[in-house]
DNA sequence: TCAAAAGTGTTCAGGGTACACCCATGG
DNA sequence: CCATGGGTGTACCCTGAACACTTTTGA
């Protein structure tokens, strides 16, 4: 039984992170300088390896947790990228995550550390690896399922105005939106409550501070046709 | 520089291949009886390991021309599965991929010469690994690409009629489609061309068959929106 | 002559889109 | 008092959805 796999190779396997989070009203993705080999010296993803007692889910959860300090973060596999020439050093196939948190709750600490630093999705660097490749193609996954499910509100703080709710649609969709026709259909949506805060950080007048409420948008799914 | 990578675990890594055809009227998938362990004696989907000297689309692209004998064949990556346990022999990450092909066009000798044989997709037996969860994501790929892109004439023969194609559709989408409210769309997309002929095979009064421009449909296209 | 599939237009309603002005407040 | 962002309703058009009968021909 065992020669079924003994004539064939391993590989490493790793997984890497496509980390978004909204940072000055941008959509901005964490990197780190590489201080090591290979790359060393070029910005990159966060990644890591595969190890025995994981499986890759658990491993891209673990990076981002080891980096970030959250867990409980939503992550979604963008997919596998598998060339031969990768990597400059060995062969490794790796997986890629994209993940959606709140800037605010990740332990800059742990970011100063690891020499992570949050970089706006459109003054990306020049990376090592597929990595351009990986983000392009998160992005994209991103995008679908922002259309389809409340990510939105993996963004967000916990309250949030309306205007920074259809920013950051304007933002991922990357293309402006109404603002009545927007509000319109917000309100159609029962799990976005009203509380009672305002928040006048933004504005002169204050503007009404929302919350998300899942367990009401349970049955209500579908989410934007915007 | 090689202790970077050596103090991690390689593993095994594997492609499995959905293959999507149409048969008598039906969308099957092309499952193999596995004649040795692990899971022997069960049906499973076309597999194998990916080598050293190939990339994991190679890898799946190779698998496919050895079940099939088919080059140049539609593929498109579902995502990776990476469960510890999901082979029961060894630790394998596997890479799922669904192709779409011509039922007919496969070499059906080396189909025979490899226990393969197509199921429908409503009628699938008891699966090995983790391969009934591949065949559901795949499927759900599928069907999202299907809408956006011109699949269906991956899966039909180089000329077809209109009724065919809206089966298809139906098929795909797992839902009836209005013939008339069908056709009208369909005849908004210059790319499908009718040719002169005429299929007699599917009813007396005889039906248009139509081909695949795919030069002309570059233009124009974001596809269906059923 | 009849069974079986091919082929063909119109009508209606709902939803998406466009659009402009008043409000509240801090400085 | 004014600059700044917050908040609100209506009208139109287009597109998606529903719907039934005639045509052709082999058996």
């Amino acid at each position: 039984m065992t020669d079924y796999y003994s004539s064939h190779p391993r590989f490493f396997v790793s997984v890497d992170c496509i980390i978004f989070g909204l940072k000055d009203g941008k959509l901005n993705i964490l990197l780190t300088h590489r201080a090591f080999e290979p790359e060393m010296g070029k910005w990159s993803l966060m990644g890591g390896f595969v190890e025995r007692d994981e499986s890759v889910d658990d491993a891209a959860a673990r990076v981002l947790r080891q980096l970030t300090g959250l867990d409980n973060v939503y992550m979604h596999q963008v997919g596998a990228f598998g060339r031969i020439d990768r990597d400059p050093g060995e062969r490794v196939v790796s997986v890629a995550y994209f993940a959606l948190l709140n800037a605010n709750e990740a332990d800059s600490e742990l970011l100063r550390a690891r020499g992570a630093q949050w970089t706006p999705v459109d003054e990306l660097p020049e990376l090592g690896f597929d990595h351009p490749e990986m983000i392009e193609k998160a992005r994209e996954v991103m995008r679908r399922k922002f259309v389809t499910e409340p990510l939105a509100f993996e963004l967000l703080p916990e309250l949030f105005t309306l205007t920074q709710l259809q920013t950051l649609y304007e933002l991922v969709m990357a293309q402006p939106l109404d603002k009545r026709n927007f509000r319109k259909r917000i309100a159609e949506f029962s799990c976005i409550e009203p509380t009672g805060q305002i928040d006048k950080t933004g504005s002169r007048r204050g503007a009404r501070l929302y919350h998300y409420n899942p367990a009401v948008s349970a049955d209500t799914f579908s989410f934007f046709k915007i």
